[in-house]
DNA sequence: AGGAAGATCTACT
DNA sequence: GTAGATCTTCCTA
């Protein structure tokens, strides 16, 4: 397990948004690693985005102008969602994390979420976060540097899957273009 | 004060 | 498979 640098964030998020699937979601808690590989992405761009936080307000454009690599959290619906910031330059930009596939904690993330069925336990953005006892104090934290308590990794050899293009889900605007992304055949992605 | 929001759960047809 | 209720935060009037 090698981390991920800083650099990986710099570019387009939809770049970025497609080549997280695959990669490691891990949180340190206490003595205990949760892991999960990431299956499902979209990206959210700048204030010509009509679903993005950026177009809201200037307080949530802000926010998702900071430095790339790091966490942005906010709530919908009552569900904390996590989103890591990715940019070129002066854009704001973000992906967000919709899905993971459960690989290691499974037990804790099952007592987080109150749910038996490994397939039920983080295949959403609002799940995947109970799963992994993230909230509002997980935000602005930089996911390249070891020693937080959430980073993003790379697994030793690549695999091969293929990636599905879709539009993004339970936006009332979206873009012309699709921006979220899954892996093919995962029974982890939210929605088929 | 009111309503919308990048969702989830439940209870049905 | 899908409609409806429902959790909280923040924006707009």
């Amino acid at each position: 397990m090698e981390i991920i640098g800083k650099k990986f964030y710099q570019r387009f998020p939809d770049k970025v948004a497609r080549d997280l699937l695959g990669k490691l979601l891990v949180r340190k808690l206490d003595k205990n690693l949760l892991v999960g590989k990431i299956v499902e992405t979209e990206a959210y761009f700048d204030r010509h985005d009509p679903a993005s936080r950026a177009a809201v307000s200037e307080k949530w454009h802000k926010k998702m102008l900071r430095d790339v690599g790091k966490t942005f959290i906010y709530m919908v619906h009552n569900n904390w969602l996590l989103n890591i910031i990715a940019h070129k330059k002066q854009d704001a930009g973000a992906v967000l994390i919709r899905a993971v596939e459960p690989l290691k904690g499974t037990e804790l993330m099952k007592k987080f979420r109150n749910a038996d069925k490994l397939e039920f336990l983080t295949n959403g953005p609002g799940k995947l976060t109970q799963a992994f006892k993230i909230d509002k104090t997980f935000d602005n934290i930089p996911v390249y540097v070891e020693k937080s308590p959430l980073i993003i990794a790379r697994t030793k050899e690549e695999e091969n899957f293929e990636i599905i293009e879709a539009f993004r889900i339970g936006v009332k605007k979206d873009l012309s273009e699709p921006m979220r992304f899954y892996i093919s055949g995962n029974k982890f992605v939210s929605k088929k």
